[in-house]
DNA sequence: GTTTCATTGACAATAATTTAACACAAGTTG
DNA sequence: CAACTTGTGTTAAATTATTGTCAATGAAAC
């Protein structure tokens, strides 16, 4: 019954959680919000806007306690849960997910590697075999699987994203270089790498229009 | 002496490029923006006033011309320059990276790779060696870098950063796990693909709990 | 040519997001 | 324990982004 939250106020959390982290580490207790405005870059406004749209997490005359923030966060970003995900594409992008240990600490756990590619059946990434793409229908449904990575080229991707749906995926996290068309049901989180690279073209070009002499 | 474009703009770009670069692949000669805004589910207004910062690249009575109008957001973008890059760190996100070759399509030049772990200097991904850092500074002199690809841990990322700028680099796409602190004319992308899949959790927990019976 | 039709470019209206302002509860100090 | 300070939560204002509308204009039809 959460009335909606915008995305771009969800897109700030994990930056949030990842400062509040680092304080975590350095066993600072508590913060207010015009500190940690500083350390950010925001407006002070802005933190405490975007932190009461899921509640009230600080204290006046104290500000909010590192910890306790930290964990609140967690829960809001569903950090709390496990998830079990598999990776569709056993590239070196793929192996890099797998192999980043932190998702795990995170509470996504790797349970299986597909790929098409007859030289990647059998090898290994971390303790996980990478599996043929026609076992990937029985794996997902066997497995209690939450999560998709998608790091294959566009051409399959549309079509891997149906078999994914038609076997009961709720999630897609999608490198493919198409936009996938799923019921809305399934959530889509889309990493469009070269869409970053052109953006930081732009940028490179643009910064030197304006300043050329 | 552009007035400033907002990077909403920018950010929606790339996605128009892919469209039209489909429909040119299709021999598609013209569209209109309501065509174009079905294939891409936005509104035409939006395509109309996003391409309307930059001039008016469409006709009345007739819409966009789809090679015209590609290779126009491809100068916007700055693509028709080419850049040269070097990615530091050459684990399997680095080796991705440089083995992606619709990079180089659009202009962006592997020049070299350059990693501190020692087994992985000398391997190579596709022509290019991978070197030891000692080397990074000097090869940015001499090699007319533009744009720095950093996939190193977060731990390594702000200094290396620094060297990076000291030597010349106007442009760091970032997939360290770290905000950088770098100088404004510095032109910075971040990839932060933890955050990128803590939304996916938060919306995947989000729809979970509005639609529980 | 002239008329009709399609569709842009411009702008006004609306919506969303960000920043600022401030009342007041909670802490702190002498 | 009274006066003072801090800093949240909240409401209001400003800014920015998106959408809807329509006159102007060029293309197509005849």
């Amino acid at each position: 019954m959460d009335k909606d939250i915008s995305q771009a106020v969800i897109s700030r959390l994990p930056r949030y959680l990842r400062y509040l982290g680092e304080l975590k580490d350095k066993n600072v207790e508590r913060i207010s919000s015009s500190e940690l405005s500083v350390l950010m870059k925001v407006t002070a406004s802005q933190i405490r806007q975007d932190l009461n749209n899921f509640g009230g997490f600080g204290q006046q005359g104290y500000g909010y306690n590192v910890d306790y923030l930290y964990s609140e966060i967690s829960k809001i970003l569903g950090l709390e849960h496990q998830y079990n995900f598999i990776i569709i594409g056993a590239g070196n992008l793929g192996k890099a997910l797998g192999g980043y240990l932190n998702f795990e600490k995170r509470g996504f756990i790797l349970k299986g590697m597909f790929d098409k590619n007859p030289d990647l059946i059998g090898t290994e990434v971390r303790d996980v075999k990478v599996m043929p793409m026609e076992e990937l229908p029985a794996f997902i449904r066997s497995n209690d699987i939450d999560i998709a990575v998608l790091t294959i080229p566009k051409e399959g991707a549309v079509l891997v994203a149906k078999v994914l749906v038609e076997n009961g995926i709720k999630a897609i996290w999608n490198f493919a270089h198409v936009d996938l068309d799923v019921p809305e049901y399934v959530q889509v989180e889309n990493v469009h790498l070269s869409d970053s690279l052109m953006k930081l073209s732009y940028n490179i070009s643009s910064y030197n229009e304006n300043n050329k002499q």
